[in-house]
DNA sequence: TATTGTTATACTCTATAACTATA
DNA sequence: TATAGTTATAGAGTATAACAATA
């Protein structure tokens, strides 16, 4: 176990800069609380914007269908429903199939403001990214996915 | 700007898999909050284990020392303290140079518990990041201490 | 009986600001 | 006046469970 703990003080309990989860939360938190400020300005948050980044393309979803996607619960995915549709950005309609069920759609507003949304989160990446190399973007890329993909995240969380 | 993001599909807003900063919240979530999860089995938070292993090291560090090494308001991380000291692992002594001010030390108890700890978050980091390869550890590891570097983030977050 | 979605409740975490006691 | 620390308050986010409607 000890091999995959980058040692930087081999007495006492290992340190918390030698956990890749520490450097991991560090960055992520500094630049998803950056992202979450920028889109506070308008009064959206993360979670809203990944709901609506999803139905603009997957018209048609379910509650649940988003919720499953988003690795939320039901009730939780319900709030956040709420603030779309408050926003008029997001419409339900009764399933036709089944009765107990909703269907989401992006409203004609919605979809106006999605790609100014999707440029926040460009700059956003730009901003905390940029001044990489385009060889440490696609390393570091390659990594996470390949990290997701060993645990099997594919579809899941993101708030 | 088009250039560091990674197009998927060309046509329409940017996709969520085409940002880093999705990717780094996907994976830092789940490892963020599995580690949570290890450390709430025995009652304990990560702002609580950061602030643990911080002390353990700098012995005698004040709440704003801890505050800011952690990125933490004086408001938050006297709460972390309050529970610290009532696990018995932290007491706090008036500071003879500055009456305002108070001095923090872990007690055996506390010095006791830290390997503990620092065990979990060990096999955190050995279950999530053991499947990748030695270089790709490295990379990452690499990597993202650059970002942090490049945004000055040195000393910040952690919770 | 099981499932979809909503609502009520509670809990954690944190920021802000008011407050106290020193400096 | 300014600073260190505490406390009170409030808000975001989310999980859990109770509930209504439908399958």
């Amino acid at each position: 176990m000890e091999s995959i703990i980058q040692a930087v003080n081999n007495d006492g309990p290992s340190n918390l800069e030698s956990h890749l989860g520490y450097w991991l939360r560090l960055v992520s938190n500094q630049v998803s609380s950056e992202f979450a400020r920028a889109l506070s300005l308008r009064n959206i948050s993360v979670a809203e914007w990944t709901a609506m980044r999803r139905l603009y393309d997957g018209e048609g979803l379910k509650p649940s269908d988003l919720a499953s996607s988003m690795g939320m619960t039901q009730g939780a995915i319900s709030k956040v429903i709420d603030k779309l549709e408050a926003k008029r950005w997001v419409d339900s309609f009764d399933d036709h199939f089944d009765g107990r069920s909703r269907v989401l759609l992006v409203s004609d507003a919605g979809r106006e403001a999605v790609p100014t949304l999707s440029k926040i989160a460009d700059q956003n990446d730009v901003h905390f990214f940029g001044p990489l190399s385009g060889r440490e973007r696609k390393a570091i890329r390659k990594i996470l996915i390949h990290i997701a993909e060993i645990h099997g995240w594919h579809e899941i969380p993101t708030t």
